[in-house]
DNA sequence: AACTCATATTCAAAAAATCGAATATGAGAA
DNA sequence: TTCTCATATTCGATTTTTTGAATATGAGTT
């Protein structure tokens, strides 16, 4: 991955370069506006784990996400970027996001496997995705 | 390069795969609102012509530039995405690349270029850059 | 036709990104 | 401590991207 040059405030080729890729892109619009644990990812996905984990770390070091460990699990939330511009973007990119086909499946399944009464064994005892608080 | 998919309406990998490299989003940059000629690019941003041609082949591959021809001369615009989405969220970019360090720079060094009376030899009778009309 | 000039393309090498497979880490349970 | 489970990292191989150098194209000019 790039590194970030930190000559002005944002890396613009490292945010997207964090978008150019369809696995980071659905990762993203998994998480929307609440925080997500790993297994969730892996199971709606259908991908490896270690590729998940790979991208999920390529996110954090371009600053889009950030990880709360619980236990021996790991949660992931976005983080909109401190400078104005590029949270309007990011912004603007995760409400586009949100309108694809398979990102519209990707969010309906979730929502199967986390609601459903019906769990998983991979995910048993897992914790469930939260909402997170609106910022203020 | 990325095929674009034409699974849905506009490939947002192909867009921000576009995005990811310095010498594109310079080029995209320098652009502006105004069509600017080849010569323009290779002699402000001080790289090799076929970097500066395989550059704007790809921008105009994923669709968000478009070439016209003027005798030995091409000249290069660009062309905000159909889809409206799409269409912010590059119109953001835009603005928040215009900001950034490096490229305040390069633009002010195209103001020099094409309008200061001492001409490069290089762009002896190059056809200077030319706003483009406010769409509508 | 031949020549010049601006731009585009090809080619092979170098650099970077991505991947699956295996392994490491680190937290809780026993 | 050892064991298990969720996640992270390393490894080497494969694929993709980017590059400079050389060459091709294509329009004007002579």
């Amino acid at each position: 991955m790039k590194k970030n040059s930190g000559s002005n405030r944002y890396d613009l080729e490292l945010l997207f370069s964090a978008l150019a890729d369809r696995t980071r892109l659905r990762l993203l619009n998994l998480m929307g506006d609440t925080e997500v644990c790993v297994c969730f990812f892996v199971e709606v996905l259908g991908v490896p784990q270690p590729k998940v984990s790979r991208h999920l770390a390529y996110l954090r070091k371009a600053g889009v996400v950030e990880a709360r460990r619980e236990g021996k699990w790991m949660h992931y939330r976005i983080i909109p970027p401190g400078d104005e511009r590029a949270a309007r973007v990011f912004m603007e990119v995760r409400a586009w996001l949100a309108e694809e086909d398979q990102m519209r499946e990707d969010r309906s399944k979730l929502m199967n496997v986390c609601c459903s009464p019906i769990v998983p064994l991979r995910l048993m005892g897992a914790p469930k995705p939260t909402r997170l608080a609106p910022e203020g």
